[in-house]
DNA sequence: CTAGTGCACTGGTCGGACCAGTAGGCTACG
DNA sequence: CGTAGCCTACTGGTCCGACCAGTGCACTAG
């Protein structure tokens, strides 16, 4: 051991003393989403220190999805109730700097989409159960309506799923990958010439998957439901990076 | 249809105008990590806008883990290589206001880790192997070398398997998720009463892991590592959410 | 009682100022 | 000639004061 271990005094700023006065204050539940805080004038004088010093740390908050202010509002900036935004971001930023394949992506959704429907399998309920059905059914009658309507119909196929998990982690990652992954092809879908067929063949899967939950077993609902994005995917995927997805099909 | 459909004019602030050029930057390639912004004050020239301005503009890109500035530095900000800093302030956050559970976040690890040691069953090369091997051998000798050391090993022997999945998204979740979990107990593990017990277990688990991936069998590997983060971790996971844990066990 | 106006606030932006810190050139000393 | 140390010209961090365009509310005039 030997004496105290010095740390290296880290020159903290005053901005960020700020940003964590408030962080704390929001995460520990002292400040409520839909609440406000004071106005800057007032949060100057409260932390004494100047309007720039806390308008950064505003800025900080807000790039965090913590608040969010408004100009003229009466009030001050408004506490924020948790989205995924700032998550999403920080994500989207990671799939280009590092340069995700949509490969990687897909994969990913694989992953968590078929352990969300192994986990809705041991606690399905009627209710959740009905909801897939219920977006099912959506589908079916999407297919006529165009691309835009069957997307959301699956999208909401998808979360009742990953809500159905019990695990909000997945549900939130299930959701921002899945946008990403749609902002990067959606046009490349609509514009299918195949897109019915596939939509079709879409239906037919979660179908199988739902009746797969239905029987209670989850390894098979599994299996169907990354089968079910393979094929939906893959056609946008580079041939020589498909194996990377055929690898979880078993 | 009808005629075109007018966007509301949201009123973009100036700073936000800033951060996505120096955004759209280094995403695109035009700066890359290690490179330096201009002075704020030169930068203030180039957007014609205020330094208060720039340095709003900067503390969101701050928060985004983009650039860093140091006070002093004769040259502008520099940019960074991507790290998953801001993606794990987020999630941490997520883990906080959400009040994501501990049973959910071993059990989302649980998910991840199995699939990426499927994952790598399938790619596995002799330096992925060797890479494992190697962190089981530290994960034995660091038994009476005490906790740290232990707690360090594992972390790469789980590490080794991420990269070795092939997918950067996974390996980046991994790690972030990880952190959290041990952020929340790692107190916990290092005084744990039985904790060279569950040392000698983990090791014999991972062992146990490295040989059926070695072998090829990747779902039974998938299944060891579910096993093993279950025995490590169950004992601070509430009773009764558990169970969430057990249905991943098959 | 209501419609309209004005006021007192808000956040967004600007400009200027000072400070402590850094790096690199310059000077003076060995 | 080489080097140690100072000096200066920058940097970012912080503060101050000012102005503007909005907003909501109270008050007023009809």
């Amino acid at each position: 051991m030997g004496g105290p271990r010095f740390e290296p005094v880290r020159a903290v700023r005053a901005y960020e003393r700020v940003v964590e006065q408030v962080e704390e204050a929001i995460e520990s539940g002292s400040l409520s989403p839909g609440q406000r805080l004071p106005s800057e004038r007032e949060l100057m004088v409260q932390f004494s220190v100047s309007r720039s010093t806390v308008r950064e740390a505003l800025r900080v908050l807000q790039a965090r999805g913590l608040v969010r202010s408004r100009p003229g509002d009466p009030n001050g900036a408004e506490v924020l109730p948790f989205t995924p935004a700032a998550l999403h971001k920080s994500m989207t930023t990671l799939a280009r700097v590092a340069e995700l394949s949509l490969a990687e992506l897909v994969q990913f959704r694989m992953v968590l989409d078929s352990s969300a429907i192994l986990l809705a399998t041991r606690l399905r309920g009627e209710e959740q159960l009905a909801e897939m059905d219920a977006a099912v059914a959506r589908m079916r009658e999407a297919v006529e309506a165009g691309h835009d309507a069957f997307g959301a119909a699956d999208v909401a196929f998808h979360d009742a799923v990953a809500r159905a998990s019990g695990n909000k982690l997945i549900q939130v990652c299930t959701d921002v990958v899945r946008s990403i992954v749609l902002g990067l092809i959606s046009e490349k879908i609509a514009a299918a010439p195949d897109r019915v067929a596939l939509m079709r063949q879409s239906i037919r899967h979660h179908e199988d998957v739902v009746a797969a939950v239905r029987a209670g077993d989850g390894p098979l609902a599994a299996r169907l439901s990354r089968k079910a994005m393979y094929d939906y995917y893959a056609g946008y995927v580079p041939a020589d990076e498909r194996s990377a997805l055929r690898a979880l099909l078993e």
